[in-house]
DNA sequence: TTCCGCTAGTACAGTATCGAACTAGTTCAG
DNA sequence: CTGAACTAGTTCGATACTGTACTAGCGGAA
């Protein structure tokens, strides 16, 4: 059978959430959401809430929520930004940055088991045809 | 840098919602939700509920909403399993299958478009790929 | 200035999701 | 046969999500 769009969507899927679920025990341990993580990881390259939404693909409203959320557990700070007042520019504080470190390790352990049966060099290759499929993005 | 665990998790995260964002359009086109395509689809390996959600991994609860969505919709029809008559055989109706293979090939397509700028092989790779990291789940 | 169209972030309210408890049917040991 | 332990599927209620409408600030044209 060939590898047609909707099968490798699938697969995908399923490799996405069955990593996801792996990882999640350890994620509430460091008392983050699985959502509030990714938006945690975002806040260092992508400061704004706008700018996290964007990164992330996902509505306003929810970076919205998880922001707030983030705020309430401590782990990230509001500033007002000078350039401009509308903004918020988002802050990680230090425990902050420490969930998201061990966060990241955690999954990235995860996924690396999973790639441990396959080489290195399948890796390298599995996220240059990643990076080329979602650069025809727009 | 090298290809650590997060960074083809959000890389793979991005590019689903991408593909899955430009089909919207024509699955509600076809009276279809995301969702419930993905049960539609999964109906012809899986035929019991139980079975789906399994196999896509989402909650018996779901799969029971989107069941009666396409059974309202008549994608699908609802059989007593005469094996075991706890069981619900789904089968899908002749405008399920069509709405299906209609919605597959727009899936395909859209997925299609992104690999375009990849080699054929790449394609088969990524499946190889992927297979091999679901398969260590258990 | 003042107006106008634009963007950042939020609030609210309706929908979607799903854990837990339930009903119905099965299986099998005694 | 029972009935205890199990599985299929559903329902219910609580929570999560997000579209839409909103407020506040920006930037530029007149």
């Amino acid at each position: 059978m060939t590898a047609d769009g909707a099968q490798l969507w699938t697969l995908n899927q399923k490799l996405l959430s069955a990593v996801m679920d792996a990882c999640t025990g350890e994620l509430t341990d460091l008392g983050l959401e699985t959502k509030e993580f990714f938006v945690l990881a975002e806040v260092a390259t992508s400061p704004y809430p706008a700018e996290i939404a964007a990164a992330l693909m996902i509505p306003k409203a929810s970076v919205t929520v998880y922001v707030r959320n983030l705020v309430a557990k401590g782990f990230i700070r509001r500033e007002i930004d000078d350039e401009d007042l509308r903004r918020h520019r988002l802050v990680p504080t230090t425990e902050g940055k420490e969930a998201r470190d061990r966060a990241l390790s955690a999954l990235a352990a995860e996924y690396d088991r999973r790639l441990a049966r396959i080489t290195l060099q399948d890796r390298t290759e599995l996220q240059r045809i990643l990076q080329e499929m979602l650069k025809s993005s727009e």
